[in-house]
DNA sequence: TCAAAATGAATCTAAATAGATTCAAAAGAT
DNA sequence: ATCTTTTGAATCTATTTAGATTCATTTTGA
């Protein structure tokens, strides 16, 4: 039979281009679509079909970026799971949407629809992270947007890093986890 | 009688517009020459006699935070001074200079020139954090590109975020510092 | 105050790019 | 095997941008 069901948002090409743009997008971002277009594989014109302007996409991408890193909010239990847990999760999420991740820190600015994801994203971390200072597990003397702000840098620096081969993606998380948490100092135990 | 003494490198009018310029591009990739000139309060033509090509314009960029960041490197006294001094110096130097390392960060790929000055940059770090690795100051579970890695992300991490305003101007080479060396953790004194 | 230098606004041409369309070939389904 | 859909290459026009120049105005320095 295979009835085909409406997809619910974007099927699985879609996706794929989407996260290959999103790539293609943060490492030349001044790439004509022309250019953007070989970078991940496709003619101009099935970019053109995919999308009718370059604004159009940035508002497309960041809106479905959007989309995800609320699922991974919302997967990661933000404001009930034990912190600890919880940024556990969190950072193997943002690992496995890395593309779109790196790519709405980039252009969130960028589009034009006020669909903003992103204040909300942020808005949520601090409150995670408050919650993580009041049940006694993040350092107080930083704020809560200042953690927020670390957590993010790591995130996104060391995703960069692994694409440049800097650092193994074997233990990536574990390795982010850690700088965030411990930091980089001799520990004393 | 006011000698005026050859300019060993560049004068001061051209290192603020050059430090203009590297946050102008960072903060609006894709700006045209125009938006460009008047985002730094500059005419066009004004921009045209500084630097002809927006090439040429990258590369002088390149090649001018090249320079300031080799002076960075040095003053920091890496192969020398006890690795927590030179730690701290590494962070005042590059926070007073915010906008030269930021922009190398995001362009040294562009830079026609194989200046390249970011290659002995981040090799004079590695060497530094080995150093410091073998002095028994930072973990030795983390490689030192590792530790590179984290230090260049939350340096431009939170340079970034002041900007945006997220995090306080006073006190940000102290949160710097600790965030790279402690972590967000709780201390457990 | 006056001459020299620097700047900005406007203009111009050539090149690059965006946006849109056509058509033939390839891929996929029946 | 045939029909349908998707794709890519090429083309085209309009717009944008880069690069370059001119000239009037402002700024600077002697």
């Amino acid at each position: 039979m295979s009835m085909t069901s409406t997809p619910p948002t974007t099927d699985a090409e879609d996706r794929r281009i989407l996260v290959a743009l999103a790539l293609a997008l943060v490492e030349q971002p001044r790439a004509s679509l022309q250019e953007l277009s070989r970078a991940i594989g496709i003619s101009k014109a099935t970019l053109y079909r995919f999308c009718r302007t370059r604004q159009a996409l940035i508002d497309r991408l960041a809106t479905h970026s959007g989309q995800v890193l609320d699922e991974v909010i919302t997967s990661a239990r933000l404001d009930s799971a034990p912190p600890l847990d919880a940024l556990r999760q969190l950072i193997a999420s943002h690992l496995e949407h890395r593309e779109l991740t790196v790519f709405l820190m980039y252009y969130w600015k960028d589009a034009s629809t006020d669909i903003c994801a992103h204040c909300e994203w942020d808005k949520a971390l601090d409150a995670f992270f408050l919650r993580g200072q009041q049940a006694g597990v993040f350092r107080i003397d930083i704020s809560a947007p200042g953690l927020t702000e670390i957590f993010i840098s790591t995130l996104i620096g060391l995703f960069d890093a692994e694409r440049r081969g800097r650092v193994a993606r074997v233990g990536l998380a574990a390795l982010i986890e850690s700088a965030f948490l411990d930091g980089t100092r001799t520990q004393k135990p």
